[in-house]
Order: structure tokens, then C-alpha cells, then sequence
RNA sequence: GCCCUCGUAGCUCAGGGGAUAGAGCGUCUGCCUCCGGAGCAGAAGGUCGUAGGUUCGAAUCCUAUCGAGGGCACCA
């Protein structure tokens, strides 16, 4: 039986016991899968929460719901139970039937249509092309990209986005730090020192046309700046490609910088009555909008402000139609949050509904249990090639994606690299390996799915399986509302437990001379359907899920 | 000083008001004549940092406090 089948039922069921006493809404019925197998396929808290709306004591409401709960078809008990839970029993037909359900809806089964139709911009990685991806940039190229596809799952069109920002300082220091490597100069002081710089130096240099003796200093820099940056680009665009993301749109920021943008997103605040002048310079006044301090946007000396590129941005974002844009951060941003909300309500936008920020904890690289300091301009960096080479693509995306980003994550490189085995990534993959692997026993066996029964699946385990397998949709709603992709591994890593101990106590193929029956065809079902619910939950995080390992 | 995030098993982490707080790894004991043992069954391991509060009920929400990390530019 489909969850959202019983959802509906039970809210008929509860309108119509509580009637005229109290409004009931869908928001209300809250069917959740019990901890404890003990409790049933189901429960609901329902009667608790409806209990001094309607005037009576939960248990009461409970028991008053309980003989109408029980009509519903496919029910096979209800109980009350502790403070006035509701818990539901199906009967195996019902609950078995789901298997099908799956089976037959293939990678649809999960989706949802509460985010049909909006228009999501996610902005990620964004990192400055002076130098490779390192990990907390990786975090996000793994966690968002998973949220590109959860919020696709609900309906939304998603645009991946990456914020290339080829203008101001940290370029001209990387241009610098180019030409005194080609030099043989030592790295100048505000530089970047990372040994890749003198590898870009050297690259620049075989590809040039022309004889960069010939420049000046000027032309020299802005030679390396611009064939440095491309480079740089060239290679972070492969790494992400590597590494499963592709992005929709690359926004340099030199183009709003260039084409007016700055300036009609300046003109447009003021309008609106947000921006004044003082000591020479523009300012966006923020604090009347929760922000910690005014803001400048145009600098005395006349330079646009870092910050004047996010307010064209921003609004080049809207005048393209996103109705939410997400901006995925490191820790370190955070201190961006009050000004982009202030500059967001300075639009007439509502702050954290048309713009998003999502922060994300650092990511510690450890080795021997030490942490280890990483640090582009030190040139002590882990880069994503890194990464990859030692784990792999499949468990260096599971493992940035499985934790909350709200938690500091810590890599150890040399635990992964001697038991990479201990990610549970495998834990899934395996599972998922084991059901084809059954698939193919199965059809060498001559078992196959002219037949379903869904009332031969009656195993504990396999009410259990059913149970996880039935709450796969409202997982990845919730994930997608909350914004967390880590719960999508979680479950993941529930299912495949749950599909092992079935494994291990329902047959598919029979045992020796033993008839096939209805039980082992219907028992494929059930099989194909989990590996199914496990294809499309990898497939979420961007992880494969092979069929042999 | 102010702001943000986090303190849960030996380690890495789940758990967005519900029942006996979970998983992986590590430790210990069992299970391969039969669909993949990268698996399963069981054991040990917890004052959910601390103290108050909200409520029928708090790891979860609020306040305070301690500890860790990060942030508080006319830099980007």
C-alpha cells in the first residue's frame, strides 16, 4: 500500500470521527514509521496533537478513532498504545503490494510534486581560480550537487550554478605569484606559494605565442593573469566533471562588472530609497534591514566594492527568473548572511524564501589524528584529485554527503587510504550488487515475475523491508524541504541493513530440487524493488550502484 | 566584546517534540553442504557538555553557562 494512500484514508477517517468539533488538516496527520518493529507498520500521533482542539483526552480520541481507523481497507489492527499513539498494522496483501508499485514505477517511484514548477538557482563551489579545488570546496561540490537532484525529485527546475570570480586582488596576487615562479623569484608576500603555481608559470610560458621577454611588467602580469586564470578554470571545470557535477551556467563576475549591471542594481536600490553617500564612497544602508553594519558598494577611491558584484549578480539572477536562489558557503562566509539578506529585503525580495544561504562547517584534513593546516597560498592544500585518487569518486562523494553540514567534518586521509573499506558506502553499494546478483541467480533458476502474491511477503523482515521501502518518498520530500541530502545516505544505509537481514532469512531461489512458488516469484518483486529504491537513492548522491563489485 | 555553528558509545557521525537514544568502525562470542561472509545473529559500551525553563512528553524548542571551531574591512 502506498503511503500516501493510507495518509489519505486515515485523514477521512480522523475528519469524520472528530466532525463538526475541530478542523482537521492534512498537516495534522502525521503517519510516521515507528522506532520499534513492536508498533506497528505505522503511527500516528494524531490523536495527541488533536486532543485539546477537540476537548478530549488523547486516549480517548484515540480509542473514539481506533474502530475507524481499523475499517480502512487494508488495515489489519490498530492499537492505542502509551499516551495515545495510533498503531498501525497492514495485512500482508496490502503492504506487500508496494513491491509492485515500485517495480513497476522504476526511478519515478519517490518523486514528489511539492517543489513543481519553481524555479531554483543553486550556486556552489564558486571557488577563486587561483589554485585547485580543495576540500571544503569539494564538501559542497558533493552536498550540492546532491541537492541539485533531491530538489529535481520534488519537481523543481534546478539550475547548478558557479560564480566565477576572475576579478580583483586575489587574481592580481596570483598573477604576481605566476610571473616571479616564471621569474625564478621568490613567491611575493601576499602570494600564492603552492607548487602548482610553478607548474601554471611553466605551462604559460610553452603556450605562449609570443616572447614574453618582450612585455613590460604590466603586460607581463596581465599576460599570466589572463592565461593563469584560464588554465586555472580549465582544470577546475575537469576536476568537477571528474567528479560527477556539471554545472548549468559558469557567471563570471568580471561581465556584471564590465556591462553595467553594478551600476542599474546600484541605481535600483537607490530608488527604492536604500542607498546613501558618505566619506566619499556609496553605501548600502543594511543596518535598516538586520544587518550588523552598512555596507559600501562603491569604494572613495571610486573601485566598485566586492560586494556591488553580488548585488548585480543577485538581481541578474531574478531578472532571469529564479524564484529561490541558493548560495552555498563555507563557515568562514557566514559573516556574509546579514548583509545578502539586508541587500535581498533592499530588492523587496523576502529574505531566506527568493534567497537561500546555506553554510557549510569546515572541513578538517587529518593524518595521525593531527590536523593539518590547508592553505592555498601556503601551497599545504589537499585538492580534490587528491582525494579522489586515494577513495575514489563513489566514496569521496558519500562520504562529504552523508554527514549534516552543519557538523565539522574531519578526513582522515591515511585511515581511508588503509581501510577504505570502513566507508559505508560499500555497505550500500554491496547491497544493491547483491540484488542483481539475486536477479541473475533467480533467472538462471527460472524464477521469474509472471506472478505476484503479495500476501506470501508475511517475514518480519520483509514487513520490515516494505516498511523502509514504503517511507522512500517522504524521506526525500523531507530532505529536499530541510535542505539536507545526508538524509538520503542515512536511509540508504537503513535499507541496505534491512535488506540484508531479509537476504539472510527469505530465499528467492529455492533450495535445492525444492518447486518454485509463488513465494519466490513474489519475493523477486520484492527484490528488484529494494535495488530499485537503492538505484535511485545513490543516484541522488551522485554514487553509482553497481551490479557487481 | 558581539554574531554563527557544533558538543550524543572508545573513534567518525545519525537522530527537526514522542514509546526501551541508533548506525558504521573498533572490542568480544557465534553463523558458510544451499541465491555474494564486503553479509547475518548476539554481547559489551551512554549522567545526550552543565544548570534551569516551556509541556502530558525534550537529545530535539527557549534562557544561562562551560568547551571547540569560525566570523566581525572603503580585502576579495
Amino acid at each position: 500500500m502506498h503511503p500516501a494512500a493510507l495518509a489519505e484514508a486515515l485523514l477521512a477517517s480522523v475528519q469524520a470521527v472528530v466532525g463538526d468539533r475541530a478542523e482537521v488538516a492534512a498537516s495534522d496527520i502525521v503517519l510516521e514509521r515507528p522506532r520499534s518493529r513492536e508498533h506497528g507498520d505505522w503511527t500516528t500521533n494524531a490523536a495527541m496533537r488533536l486532543a485539546k482542539r477537540v476537548g478530549v483526552a488523547p486516549r480517548d480520541l484515540a480509542a473514539q478513532l481506533q474502530e475507524r481507523i481499523q475499517a480502512i481497507p487494508g488495515v489489519a489492527a490498530v492499537e492505542v498504545a502509551g499516551p495515545g499513539f495510533l498503531n498501525l498494522r497492514l495485512d500482508a496483501a496490502a503492504a506487500g503490494e508496494l513491491a509492485r508499485t515500485i517495480v513497476e514505477a522504476g526511478g519515478a517511484y519517490g518523486r514528489g510534486d511539492s517543489m513543481q514548477g519553481i524555479a531554483m538557482n543553486l550556486e556552489f563551489v564558486s571557488a577563486n581560480p587561483t589554485g585547485p579545488l580543495h576540500l571544503g570546496a569539494v564538501r559542497w561540490a558533493a552536498v550540492g550537487d546532491s541537492l541539485a537532484r533531491i530538489l529535481d525529485s520534488q519537481g523543481a527546475r534546478v539550475t547548478r550554478e558557479y560564480y566565477f570570480n576572475d576579478h580583483g586582488a586575489q587574481i592580481d596576487r596570483f598573477a604576481r605569484s605566476l610571473v616571479a615562479a616564471w621569474r625564478g623569484q621568490p613567491t611575493p608576500e601576499d602570494g600564492y606559494g603552492g607548487a602548482y603555481i610553478g607548474d601554471i608559470a611553466k605551462r604559460v610560458e610553452a603556450e605562449s605565442e609570443i616572447d614574453l621577454l618582450d612585455l613590460d611588467d604590466d603586460a607581463l602580469q596581465e599576460h599570466f593573469r589572463a592565461h593563469g586564470v584560464q588554465m586555472m578554470f580549465g582544470e577546475i571545470k575537469q576536476s568537477l566533471a571528474d567528479f560527477g557535477v556539471v554545472f548549468d551556467v559558469f557567471f563570471h563576475e568580471h561581465d556584471v562588472q564590465a556591462n553595467g549591471d553594478v551600476e542599474r542594481a546600484i541605481e535600483r536600490l537607490r530608488e527604492r530609497g536604500h542607498i546613501f553617500e558618505q566619506d566619499g564612497a556609496t553605501w548600502l544602508r543594511s543596518t535598516a534591514l538586520g544587518d550588523d553594519k552598512d555596507r559600501v558598494v562603491v569604494r572613495s577611491n571610486g573601485a566598485p566594492a566586492y560586494f556591488s558584484g553580488d548585488l548585480a549578480y543577485y538581481l541578474n539572477k531574478r531578472e532571469r527568473g529564479f524564484e529561490q536562489c541558493f548560495i552555498m558557503l563555507g563557515a568562514d562566509h557566514h559573516g556574509y548572511v546579514g548583509r545578502m539578506m539586508a541587500m535581498c529585503a533592499a530588492f523587496g525580495d523576502e529574505p531566506h524564501v527568493n534567497l537561500e544561504l546555506l553554510i557549510g562547517q569546515m572541513v578538517n584534513l587529518v593524518r595521525d589524528g593531527k590536523p593539518v593546516r590547508m592553505s592555498k597560498r601556503a601551497g599545504t592544500i589537499v585538492t580534490m584529485e587528491d582525494l579522489v585518487e586515494v577513495v575514489g569518486v563513489d566514496a569521496a562523494r558519500y562520504s562529504l554527503a552523508r554527514s549534516s553540514v552543519d557538523t565539522p567534518l574531519d578526513i582522515d586521509l591515511e585511515l581511508l587510504q588503509k581501510r577504505s573499506n570502513d566507508n559505508p558506502v560499500f555497505y550500500v553499494q554491496y547491497a544493491h550488487a547483491r540484488t542483481s546478483a539475486v536477479a541473475r541467480n533467480a533467472s538462471a533458476a527460472g524464477v521469474d515475475r509472471s506472478a505476484f502474491d503479495a500476501a506470501t511477503l508475511e517475514h518480519e523482515t520483509e514487513s520490515a523491508l516494505l516498511g523502509a521501502l514504503a517511507d522512500f518518498p517522504r524521506v526525500l520530500a523531507q530532505s529536499a524541504q530541510l535542505r539536507e541530502p545526508h538524509r538520503v545516505a542515512r536511509f540508504a544505509e537503513e535499507l541496505a541493513g534491512l535488506y540484508h537481514r531479509w537476504y539472510d532469512a527469505c530465499r528467492v531461489v529455492p533450495q535445492g530440487d525444492d518447486a518454485i512458488e509463488d513465494v519466490n516469484r513474489s519475493r523477486l518483486w520484492l527484490n528488484d524493488a529494494t535495488g530499485q529504491v537503492l538505484r535511485t537513492a545513490l543516484g541522488t548522491l551522485g554514487v553509482s550502484a553497481p551490479e557487481r563489485m
